[in-house]
DNA sequence: ATCGTTGTAATCTTCTTTGATACATCCATA
DNA sequence: TATGGATGTATCAAAGAAGATTACAACGAT
């Protein structure tokens, strides 16, 4: 199983909500058509981002903002902004384990801090990049 | 979206089997008991880990059995033996970025070694964790 | 008042996971 | 060597998630 492209996208869209404020109205329409989506895509996740802090929208005359300094929004950001499902568990686990066996009953119990060590090993790399630097390696390579 | 229940499972499939070696033979049927699933999930499982070189399965007769030492079997192992899609890409990536568009043409470039390095990250703690630790665990727990 | 845009609901398709049934194949052993 | 308990695997169904698409009310600059 992966992780839903929402993720990748949402990325997509700062970069690009960054990389066109001074020459383009930003709209989802005008997004879309970069990550190649549907608009009504965009408008949903420009929400979840809205909610999260990291962008503004403007409703009527239209086109999307930053909301906040792009060193700080980092990748967990806006991977927690879109993909949060099941409250940030990344693991799914098996729903009833027998409690009568033994290992069924105590699974939880050897199992549960080990994957939470796990995602947070992620979750801190994740921390750890920052849209600030991504933008720098953006506008190396986009000579517009 | 999270990570399947398989992997889950099949660490559950791994203890039982070990944990119950001495004292029963240890079918699909009875593991799906403990794990509270269908017995052909187990099945299907079982031939996962067994392609993976994990566990040894008896037909006819019947029974599962640990293939090679707990502690030469990380987690990692485990994980890439029942959870492979993608060639194993944690990240989905959105299929068809506009070319013709500067941030478009270049996201792969930009994001492409960031998503790595987080998978890295995180496949380098499934790989720390060896069955043999959480074997030991496990027996503290369960008074058999 | 108009026009372009956002916010959001509703529906549809596709894909993945998991559940379940069925049955051919296998193998120890009686 | 026939049998019975298991495995290996195909097939289908059910449920859930993701994404595409259409539709339209609400908004706000002009």
């Amino acid at each position: 199983m992966q992780i839903s492209s929402r993720f990748t996208i949402a990325v997509h869209m700062i970069i690009c909500i960054e990389a066109f404020k001074d020459t383009h109205k930003v709209t989802s329409e005008f997004i879309a058509s970069s990550v190649n989506v549907n608009p009504v895509v965009i408008r949903r996740l420009l929400q979840q981002l809205k909610k999260a802090g990291i962008v503004e929208v403007k409703r009527g005359s239209g086109g999307a903002d930053i909301a906040r300094p792009l060193d700080e929004i980092t990748l967990l950001d806006v991977y927690n902004a879109v993909e949060s499902v099941d409250n940030g568990v990344l693991f799914h686990f098996h729903e009833n384990p027998n409690q009568l066996c033994p290992v069924g009953r105590n699974i939880h119990a050897i199992m549960d801090s080990r994957l939470q060590e796990i995602q947070t090993a992620m979750e801190a790399k994740m921390r750890a990049m920052t849209l600030s630097e991504i933008m720098e390696d953006a506008n190396r390579l986009l000579e517009l």
